[in-house]
DNA sequence: ACGGCGCAGAGTGTCGACAGCCTGTATTAT
DNA sequence: ATAATACAGGCTGTCGACACTCTGCGCCGT
């Protein structure tokens, strides 16, 4: 879990914030680190057998990426979800589902279909395989092919920090169900990159708005459940 | 311009990174900090009268946020513009106007509404006065201000984003025209402004799509004029 | 004259240390 | 017993120093 690094491994110079940013980003988004752990600059740099500069250069990078909280003058901590936050963030992903598939189908390039045709499949591979993980991952990858098709730099920036911030929802989502029911997912994939490939742009965005309220819905019901018991039980 | 900090002024401890990412931003925005000029850490901490540590830290934002570029092992550098990559960059700005206004008719918030006239009244003096700097930061808080109204902080803070790289292409639109023209988005946001407040959605998405494309209509006239004879130029 | 090599200078990446702030605990006064 | 206060410990913010890497220039060989 907390693996130590080969003690006298001497790294490449400017590759020390890079790793533990790339670590700890991994670590965050699969929830190996729960939302409001503390992470300490000290037990960081000894995990990692650095110096704290580098560690602290990691941390505030992933601050700007939202996916850490610093307290001044305490500590920094993994940051929290939000539920409350959740419907602005399915209008955001919604759009975000929307506007890029409609400008893949708008471009239609071939070539760099290959490329979502392989996400595609490894998301089939990791719903066949039960593997919540690679699922998430895979479809992250997915739709973030797609937006670069789309050729728009703005909204893959965008979307992919939705497609990050969501990975932890989805992660508390699959891990209550041990799901079989993505399967669905994967048609719905086909069917994008069958409209995509046909330049039909408004059937991509019925496609879109489908696949995004399919799985708002699935989410909302997720929430509506479990988190009904987490209030009530806050509430006692 | 690179006013020197009082020599013993002891700031608050936690102080220094945020002052000088202020400082910074500010002056890349503005354009005072021209895209390309060399950003050198010691030289920096003379002139802020501190350590290369808070320093390094400002620049990590800045690069966080795209308003710096570092290169690994030299130096950074002021992010250039890339004027190639204007059109997806209309598009994005076009649709969060859209959405935005959008979502803020939706909701009607009265209170909330006193912001947005209040910035667009700071905007109209800024015309008056013909002030380009002070529309150009009136403009971007009118837009931000509606934003914030339509509820949605995923949209915030991609559309600020968005509006403040744009504050820098404003600035070089501007400073070549000395506009007085400029009176005409004082009426379209007037304009906006009603349609929110009648809670008019689809005429807040027809003053939004019709606002932008002005904007960017202006733009590409002075793209078209200015950087026609850059490349000619550049092509001799 | 021209191309490859080495060298010096500049600037960053990393380190260890110090000082200040915050929290929690123990102590004291009421 | 309770509340305010002082203290100790932990952790962060900042500093100055060192090592490494890159660039540009000068030297040497051809």
């Amino acid at each position: 879990m907390t693996e130590a690094v080969s003690p006298d491994a001497v790294r490449a110079r400017g590759s020390g914030t890079q790793s533990v940013y790339a670590a700890l980003r991994t670590e965050i988004l699969s929830m190996a680190l729960s939302p409001g752990s503390p992470l300490d600059e000290v037990r960081l740099s000894e995990r990692f057998g650095m110096s704290r500069t580098p560690i602290r250069e990691a941390l505030l990078r992933l601050s700007a990426d939202g996916l850490v909280t610093t307290l001044p003058n305490r500590n920094t901590i993994v940051a929290t979800i939000d539920f409350a936050a959740l419907p602005p963030y399915f209008d955001a992903l919604t759009l975000m589902y929307r506007v890029t598939t409609r400008a893949a189908a708008a471009r239609r390039d071939p070539a760099g279909m290959q490329e979502v045709r392989r996400h595609q499949q490894a998301f089939a591979e990791a719903v066949e395989a039960h593997d919540a993980y690679g699922m998430i991952e895979a479809n992250r990858e997915f739709h973030v092919a797609i937006a670069v098709l789309g050729g728009n730099p703005y909204y893959v920036s965008f979307f992919s920090r939705l497609l990050d911030e969501g990975r932890r929802i989805l992660r508390l989502y699959y891990s209550t169900f041990d799901d079989r029911l993505p399967r669905q997912y994967v048609e719905e994939h086909e069917a994008i990159i069958a409209a995509i490939e046909a330049g039909d742009v408004d059937t991509c965005d019925r496609l879109a708005i489908a696949h995004a309220a399919q799985i708002v819905r699935q989410i909302q019901e997720y929430v509506a459940r479990d988190m009904g018991k987490a209030t009530a039980i806050q509430n006692l």
